[in-house]
DNA sequence: TTGCCATATAGATCACACCATTGGCAAGAA
DNA sequence: TTCTTGCCAATGGTGTGATCTATATGGCAA
């Protein structure tokens, strides 16, 4: 647990330079964050540790503490993945996010198909199901429905045993929810897209590590021309 | 710039937990850190906020620092990758590196054959010729070959334009390096695997997308094999 | 047995002091 | 004028003591 105090200061100041507010090349100092945020030396000093962990500053003597170029940054850091989704830099970020979904999901499904428990296959087998009858009831946009999706990705990134995969979940879960509240998931899914969830999970039930890959490949991809069809 | 101090620590205390020395939920206190490592409270605080940040550890007041169970760390920091490819989990980490390239790599190939720069394609072709031709020449084990291996995966990642894909690039540099430090690379090398470099390098340079997933996911997968035929 | 409360504990924050480094300026040399 | 040298002041790095705050825990009472 972490206290109010520097997580706060650590958030708002990852968002600014997240969202670009502070441009790469800005030049802060200790004694300007301390005063802005009205808190001890300490506590800036931390978050702005943390940040240079991320690769997103860097501090020097005689210098003060620089923001780096944005290639420089830990991109793959869920906690800046979750500011970018908050920028304004939102419509990107969600378009290189799925991207690497396209990277990941398939491989994910492909080891899933070889590696999951058995637990894990009927889990799969299970969520599948659920996503499929309320598919049939029309209510795709039903609660129920997002907690099974994002259930069922969970589930198919943590059966492949990467642990490195199995890291990006939590961004796809926020991607999943922020779709779904902004009212973009439709009462009736579209028929294609549950068709593929439906047979990657019993793909992976059944061991078929080239089915799943290559259904898992066939929602991820339906996403993407979705997503890169939303206007920045 | 970071400090020497800050920096020792971090290596250190993040690589005993990375390596399983501290196991999860071992409890540690800053009143012990600091007695161990003989620096000050607030050089303990800034490493432990880091390792916080990687979710590797987690604090709690009255109760001391934690170390948090291995499926909660955020296994894509390139500092944690570096840390478990120096720990006894080196087989391990080598062989999921691995498969995440297998995700990653095709897809970055495929945007990259859709969206390099002029000068990406270019620099692309040239790397690729130095490989084939100090292939030829039967120096595949040589520091320029290294070097060219090197920046042919850091061009490629990179053209592909998306910047959480090219966040792998300096783990994915590190493994190729370790390889050929520890003398695995053969002077002549792989006949197949270097056709694949060459064959992707055209696809990109020529725009064919399709091609240039297939022939890096060709040579990834020859890579996976081999890692994992690697006793553990 | 259950639930409340006092207390000790350990992190969180603050304030201050001093150290180490180094960018930039000024003086002097070429 | 241009370059070199050396000093200075600014700024982060580290150390320390004090105080605040949340909370695990044990003891007491109902």
């Amino acid at each position: 647990m972490v206290q109010a105090s520097h997580d706060s200061v650590l958030d708002h100041l990852g968002r600014r330079i997240a969202g670009g507010e502070l441009a790469p090349g800005t030049v802060l100092t200790l004694a300007d964050l301390e005063a802005e945020y009205g808190v001890s030396r300490t506590v800036v000093r931390e978050a702005v540790r943390v940040l240079e962990a991320k690769a997103m500053l860097s501090s020097k003597r005689r210098v003060g503490i620089t923001v780096s170029p944005m290639s420089r940054w830990s991109m793959l850091d869920p906690e800046l993945i979750r500011w970018r989704l908050s920028s304004s830099a939102r419509a990107r970020q969600i378009v290189a996010l799925t991207e690497l979904r396209l990277a990941v999901e398939p491989i994910a499904a492909r080891l899933a198909a070889l590696r999951a428990s058995e637990d894990q296959r009927a889990e799969i087998g299970r969520l599948a199901d659920e996503l499929r009858r309320l598919g049939a009831e029309r209510r795709g946009d039903s609660q129920e429905y997002l907690a099974a999706d994002i259930a069922f990705h969970d589930v198919l990134l943590r059966a492949g045993g990467n642990l490195m995969l199995t890291a990006i979940q939590s961004p796809i879960a926020e991607v999943i929810t922020g779709r779904h509240t902004a009212g973009l998931t439709p009462a009736d899914p579209v028929h294609q897209a549950l068709h593929n969830h439906v047979e990657a999970a019993a793909a992976i039930v059944r061991g078929d590590a080239e089915a799943a890959e290559h259904h898992v490949r066939g929602y991820v991809e339906a996403i993407l021309d979705e997503v890169r069809s939303v206007p920045e």
